[in-house]
RNA sequence: UACCCCGUGGUGUAACGGUAACACAAGUGGUUUUGGUCCAUUCGUUCCUGGUUCGAAUCCAGGCGGGGUAACCA
């Protein structure tokens, strides 16, 4: 198996809890010692970044601890299940960075020794055929404070149980109209012991065993029997199974598994200004509040592949975050912070205007034009350097100029020097406006020659850097610009009768059309990802962008200080008033 | 108003009875040809009340607070 995760420092152990847990299970020889891991999904969705931590926790214990971790399809429920489903968590699972070599399982795959299991259950009198229906069934399971009454068909005689289940099995009786359910204690103050189904009916074809079966195992029967044939040691599951556990157990210690797993719960992730729920992310593709499952916006693993990220930020991610039973919410800003350090260190910097504004270097020689070396990666010595094209006309962001410079505004303002990046010195002479709308049209500077590289041979200094791109030389491409999903830090959290949906952001995307690119990032390939200095990580589009035509997205923005500094001062002045 | 789980800075995670650590956020300074990076520095009487102990975030009891659970979903 692939090792993505660092080995933990022996200096420096802190264990989680399932690590620790682990450990001594270990050190203590219980399962011979083995550690086997799986990691589970059923193949109704595509895989998010919750799901990132899950397979992180699993193949992380078995890397830790010399162990396997399987990939297992808990396709026990066809109707919602399909093989697109099956191939995007595989190509999701591969991408993060691990590897279940030769074990890949489906729980369809044990429905023959699933069954068996049912059929021993009957004989040991501890699982009966009930032709209760849903609604009888709910009525007759009681409530959080009172106990349930048994089924009247609770003491069916194991030959009829039997008869009854092979006969369900042949598909002899309308979906819906019998389940096999186990006989534990109907009082149980856990309703999952409250004689749960075992098996239904449903005559639905299911996406790997086809129209074989009528009858298709539950969850909670299926789960502990499936890792028990798959020798598993510890099954990982989120908090919400806490309760099914006592039924866990049950099924394992009265079926005559070869191995007996134990279950072991952590806290499911949650993150600010998203929903990490199946269903809602369903609707967020079904209802097209975004373009598909890989919509850079979402927390699937293939948006934030489209987005930009890396598989290692997620692996950081996840580490960082810990696991712990305590149900926590993570600010993205996490999750941001992890890609902008792995990038940083990894991708290439380039200039791109996003908002132009155009400028003339009056004392330029007209038709001329050099090249001038830039930097790759000034945290990557190996990275080198390309040559950027000068011109007399260039474009700068809007927002590098100010007609009424604010204080500690460092960039181009009237009479105000500023270094172009890796070029030359500028002073701005003077501006033209648009006589319609009073907007900042072009502005006119005098450049100093010897200054030629961004250091003046006189030793005197600028505050600010500013990038730029040469008018003629410079490419067009669309920037898509993500915000989060949503306006507010816990979306699912809405007034009475409303619907998450309320608190989309309708500012989540913001496509420019008329940024202007250095020259060498037409060429740059799809998918790849480089820095677009002093505005963030963008990633070529892998599925919009074209031979020579990238289209790009913002992945992550820098941090932006100056943003913080102009804030304060905006509300400084608001206050004064 | 049943059962289960959880409660440490703004957000997360550690400390395994011996004077609360790490990351991120926020603030302050420094360096800087990215207002990026980097470096330094500030920010918690561990939900409450009792108890055990020489000593409690850690153990016990009782509160309080949060979450989960009543699909023939997973």
């Amino acid at each position: 198996m692939t090792a993505p995760i660092e080995p933990t420092p022996a200096d420096a152990p802190r264990l989680n809890f399932v690590e620790e847990r682990v450990q001594s299970d270990q050190a203590a020889g219980r399962h011979g010692g083995r550690v086997h891991t799986r990691f589970p999904p059923e193949p109704n969705g595509y895989l998010h970044i919750g799901h990132a931590k899950a397979i992180c926790v699993n193949f992380g214990l078995a890397q830790r601890f010399g162990g396997r971790c399987n990939l297992r399809f808990d396709d026990t429920n066809p109707t919602t299940e399909s093989v697109e489903y099956v191939e995007s968590i595989q190509k999701d699972v591969r991408w993060l960075g691990f590897d279940w070599e030769d074990r890949l399982y489906f729980a369809s795959g044990f429905f023959e020794s699933i069954y068996g299991f049912a059929e021993e259950l009957v004989r040991k009198g501890l699982a009966y055929v009930c032709d209760l229906d849903g609604e009888a069934m709910r009525a007759h399971r009681g409530t959080l404070t009172a106990a349930g009454t048994p089924s009247p068909w609770r003491e069916r005689s194991v030959e009829e149980n039997l008869d009854l289940l092979r006969r369900m099995r042949a598909g002899e009786f309308p979906e819906g109209a019998r389940t096999l359910r186990a006989k534990i204690d109907m009082a149980s103050p856990n309703m999952n012991l409250r004689d749960p189904v075992l098996y239904r009916i449903l005559h639905a074809d299911h996406h790997r065993t086809g129209a074989a079966w009528r009858i298709y195992p539950t969850y909670d029967y299926a789960h502990p029997l499936c890792d028990a044939l798959e020798h598993i040691t510890h099954s990982i599951c989120t908090l919400e199974f806490e309760n099914h556990r006592p039924l866990y157990d049950w099924v394992r210690d009265n079926c005559s598994t070869p191995s007996k797993p134990e279950q072991i719960e952590f806290a499911r992730l949650n993150i600010t200004y998203t929903v990490l729920s199946k269903r809602k992310l369903l609707r967020l593709v079904n209802e097209k509040h975004v373009a598909g499952w890989d919509d850079p916006r979402l927390p699937t693993l293939s948006g934030l592949r489209r987005r930009g990220y890396t598989p290692s930020a997620i692996r950081t991610f996840c580490e960082r975050i810990g696991v712990a039973k305590f149900g926590s919410t993570i600010d993205v800003v996490q999750l941001e912070n992890a890609l902008r350090d792995d990038l940083n260190k990894t991708a290439p910097r380039a200039m791109a205007v996003l908002r132009p504004l155009r400028v003339v270097i009056e004392n330029y020689p007209e038709g001329a034009g050099e090249e001038l070396d830039a930097v790759n990666n000034p945290e990557d010595p190996t990275a080198g350097t390309r040559k950027v094209p000068f011109s007399r006309e260039l474009y700068i962001e809007r927002d590098d100029f100010r007609a009424d410079a604010p204080k500690d505004y460092f960039r181009l303002a009237p009479g105000k020097e500023v270094r172009l990046r890796y070029a030359y010195f500028v002073t701005a002479k003077s501006f033209r406006t648009d006589p319609a709308t009073g907007e900042v049209v072009e502005v006119l500077c005098t450049y100093d020659p010897a200054t030629r590289g961004g250091n003046a041979p006189d030793g005197r200094k600028v505050k600010g850097t500013i990038h730029w791109v040469s008018a003629e030389h410079s490419i067009a491409a669309p920037v898509r610009l993500y915000d989060h999903l949503f306006g507010t830090e816990f979306p699912e959290e809405v007034p009475e009768g409303q619907d998450f949906l309320v608190n989309l952001n309708p500012k989540s995307l913001e496509v420019l059309e008329g940024a202007r690119l250095e020259p060498s990032l037409a060429k740059l390939a799809p998918g790849s990802t480089v820095q677009f200095e002093r505005h963030g990580y963008f990633c070529a589009d892998a599925v919009d962008s074209r031979p020579g035509a990238p289209v790009f997205n913002r992945a992550v923005s820098l941090r932006d200080s100056w943003a913080k500094v102009e804030k304060k001062q905006q509300n400084k002045k608001a206050a004064a008033k």
